[in-house]
DNA sequence: CTAATATCAGGACAACTGATATAT
DNA sequence: CATATATCAGTTTTCCTGATATTA
């Protein structure tokens, strides 16, 4: 095979990689240095925002659809019981594990998006994106996540 | 006014926004955790890319385009220096400043993409993507670098 | 005994802030 | 003197690795 030649293809997703190398650690930056909603990390937010979608977890299991390691979670996790944002059971059928849900602040923070209007991020995709624009960003958020799986 | 009532644009932006943090969290630690394109950071992918396009700057010039303290650019600089990357020279007409442009080494690597194959983030979207969701991702790129601008 | 979970301790890295020296 | 650049030093944040206890 000449699968070591050049093809086309593979310069394309070199330079789409590439550019959204940059372009993430910039962002990344930006909304690091700006106060950011209600002041959560990226990770926390994350965190959050999985619980919502998939219910309680363990702090393993989050770990473990985050890419994390469980040490790193646990770290995360403590942070959001500290704010109140989640707060952990243990596990009536297995010692060994903590359920970590979301507390009903959590979930009123979530349905209110109260923190939007403070929030750098969201204003900038207000005002610099039009709607078509922002659901195109939508989409693309959605092949950004295939990426990340597994 | 009734600037501080619910509007469905503002939900919407901030999904966005909480989606685009998550998932950009996640995918800058799948990229560090994986050795990467010739084993370089995010932060210095982004400052290669720029000299590419923008020609020799300074430290404090790429701090200010990159949303980094000059001091926290210097030790960028230093790396991608160490690596042979890039090379700085005094500015004959400003003895505080150095101008620092691409060696060589660097616009080769650029114009071969050859670290393309062993590039975790690039394997990802050719495999996973589909061209035209690379070509959608790339729009939706120019859109972020328009959030992460000023 | 093996596997999974949680947690404690220490470390690396990339960004930050503050302070200082030098050149314009 | 005021401004801009570069650099030294210390700190914070977020994630990492390694080791240990506990439970299934």
């Amino acid at each position: 095979m000449d699968k070591l030649s050049k093809h086309p293809e593979d310069t394309r997703a070199f330079a789409v990689a590439t550019e959204l190398r940059a372009t993430i650690g910039k962002i990344k930056r930006k909304v690091a240095g700006q106060g950011s909603a209600a002041d959560l990390t990226l990770s926390q937010i994350a965190v959050v925002l999985r619980l919502e979608q998939d219910g309680p977890l363990t702090t393993s299991g989050l770990a473990r659809l985050e890419s994390m390691r469980p040490q790193s979670m646990a770290s995360v996790v403590s942070a959001l019981e500290n704010a109140g944002l989640i707060s952990g059971t243990p596990d009536p059928t297995d010692g060994r594990q903590t359920l970590v849900s979301l507390t009903d602040t959590a979930r009123q923070w979530l349905r209110e998006g109260r923190a939007a209007r403070q929030d750098w991020l969201t204003r900038t995709i207000e005002t610099r994106l039009t709607p078509a624009e922002q659901e195109q960003l939508m989409t693309a958020i959605g092949l950004l996540k295939r990426l990340a799986e597994d």
